[in-house]
DNA sequence: TCTGGGGTCCTAGGACCC
DNA sequence: TCTGGGGTCCTAGGACCC
């Protein structure tokens, strides 16, 4: 524990919700839900003005429909949030080495270590310069918290919400820490806490007085000495940098159970394809191969099997899965496939010898059985080939080549609906086209600010909202060198340009195609 | 019309070894 | 022919986090 508050938490305000609104001028201020958008996908964030409503992460898309039906349920795209992540922990980089991050907007960073900070004034200072700079950077705001530790500051960022800063000074850390819930303290979910609560533990002082052999006996050792610690105020945890992967795994939910074995089978090897790719972008290889099974009742169970060595051989890891398979009763409905592979190694190893015999042996064996399974893939799994449909899924960029950048607002029925908007224009006007209109063609995300990139073919005619939004400037300081002066800031908020339309009724009945026969809804994931 | 996807860490039992 | 004990590896499951 330090004596100054030199351990920053950033965490960015409603990320992926934020990042949809930046992009898609019609969509600011107004409710933005992103996550899964078929039968039984989940809320990944909802934007503030959605959540007023009750919609909140992890809530079952369908719930917050009904809760919010009029907020544009879009699904996430992970190109633009890295590419807006990586631009955040650039900057978290200027201040310490000492950068660690929890997920695309989330990171500890040691102010200490990186020699910018050393007393809590200096701390606060840095902290909000650091907002400062994320905002001109990125367009979209984050909140700070500052502590002595991981824990508190992870604490503090959380009470900055949205768009603040708070610092927890060492020494007020028990007093502010005591009347509040134990689901506060990190590793407190809803198990525990119910385990507390039937102890009449309910706050954090209740945790600390208990004392740690009474919460070692009803956690475990290492969840009661961990939590009797936290409920002091006392974590020592460093700020680690960059922790290698220990696993690495993919998983699909199906909007349909699966009954049929061949089509399990066929799926499952999907699953064990894609996490080899994955496996191999990263340079590793892994020993131990997982599969994760989740049936028609939610019930979920994993086997797994270790390998004398270390692959990333497709084969093997296919194989190892379709063994594994095979240990499974999946009578009653597949709702869930997963592949996983733990054990990574870095990928080259020198007693990889032993095992390739190995291997070649099981691979020329199973070289037959695999071509079927093959082909029994290409049937069963609905690859969109090229004469079928693509799937324009809601949020998603597109390009038409007479009206140009766009998003998808929704489909059905034959029909894309199309909003013509960039991240630096004013609200755009809406369009509908045929699915397979040949003009129309999947898009690359677009800077959130800075406006157009070099090279960008630019607004075509014919692009309603004339007026580009964001009157309140703020100083040419804060643009971007290079942008051409004029240009509105996305980083300020739009006053009231909103359209004459309702811009806010998008992508209701989406992927609603009734009767489109066999693959209906569950195709190309 | 209930419940995603990608991770981490911990526990516990059995095998196996010394 | 009455059970040791500890360490490590493997497997399965569960809690938790974003």
């Amino acid at each position: 524990m330090r004596r100054a508050p030199t351990i920053l938490h950033l965490d960015m305000d409603a990320f992926y919700a934020s990042a949809e609104q930046a992009a898609k001028p019609s969509l600011r201020e107004k409710p933005v839900v992103v996550g899964g958008i078929g039968p039984r996908g989940v809320v990944s964030t909802a934007s503030y003005e959605a959540r007023v409503f009750g919609v909140r992460s992890a809530m079952p898309t369908a719930q917050a429909r009904r809760l919010c039906p009029n907020a544009a349920y879009l699904t996430p795209r992970f190109t633009l949030y890295r590419r807006v992540s990586d631009q955040v922990m650039e900057l978290l980089h200027e201040l310490s080495p000492l950068v660690e991050p929890l997920s695309l907007d989330e990171a500890f960073v040691d102010l200490e270590a990186g020699g910018v900070a050393a007393d809590a004034a200096a701390a606060r200072a840095v902290g909000e310069r650091l907002r400062r700079d994320i905002r001109r950077r990125t367009g979209l705001t984050g909140s700070v918290g500052l502590a002595g530790a991981k824990m508190l500051a992870k604490i503090a960022s959380e009470q900055a919400k949205p768009d603040g800063l708070v610092v927890i000074e060492p020494g007020t850390e028990r007093e502010l820490l005591g009347p509040m819930t134990v689901r506060t303290l990190p590793g407190v979910g809803p198990a525990t806490a119910e385990t507390l609560r039937r102890s009449g533990i309910h706050t954090v002082a209740e945790t600390a007085e208990a004392g740690e052999s009474e919460l070692v006996r009803l956690l475990g050792r290492a969840h009661g000495a961990g939590l009797y610690a936290m409920a002091l105020g006392r974590d020592e945890r460093p700020v680690v940098a960059e922790r290698d992967a220990k696993s690495i795994s993919v998983e699909d939910t199906f909007d349909v159970d699966l009954t049929d074995r061949t089509r399990v089978r066929a799926e499952l090897t999907r699953l064990a394809d894609r996490c080899v790719q994955r496996l191999r972008a990263a340079g590793r290889s892994g020993r131990t191969v997982v599969i994760k099974v989740r049936n028609y009742d939610f019930s979920t169970l994993t086997r797994s099997e270790t390998l004398r060595g270390p692959t990333d051989d497709p084969g093997v890891v296919r194989e190892a899965a379709a063994r594994l398979l095979d240990l499974v009763d999946t009578t009653g409905g597949v709702r869930l496939l997963g592949v996983g592979v733990s054990g990574l190694a870095d990928f080259t190893q020198e007693d990889l010898f032993a095992q390739l015999a190995t291997e070649k042996a099981a691979e020329e064996e199973a070289e037959r059985e695999r071509r079927a399974v093959d082909e029994a893939a290409r049937q069963a799994v609905a690859e969109p080939g090229p004469e079928r449909p693509r799937r324009w899924l809601p949020g998603l960029d597109v390009v038409h080549d007479e009206h140009g950048a766009g998003w998808v607002q929704g489909s059905g029925v034959g029909r894309v609906t199309v909003r013509f908007e960039q991240p630096w224009s004013g609200p755009g006007r809406v369009r509908t086209f045929p699915v397979d209109d040949p003009a129309l063609r999947p898009g690359e995300p677009l800077p959130l600010v800075g406006g157009p990139p070099d090279g960008w073919p630019g607004a075509p005619a014919g692009r309603a909202g004339g007026e580009p939004h964001g009157g309140r400037a703020e100083g040419s300081g804060s643009r971007p060198p290079g942008e051409p002066g004029g240009r509105a800031d996305p980083a300020s908020a739009p006053q009231s340009s909103t359209p004459a339309t309702r811009p806010n009724s998008v992508s209701a009945g989406a992927e609603s195609e009734p009767g489109t026969g066999s693959g209906a809804g569950m195709s190309s994931r």
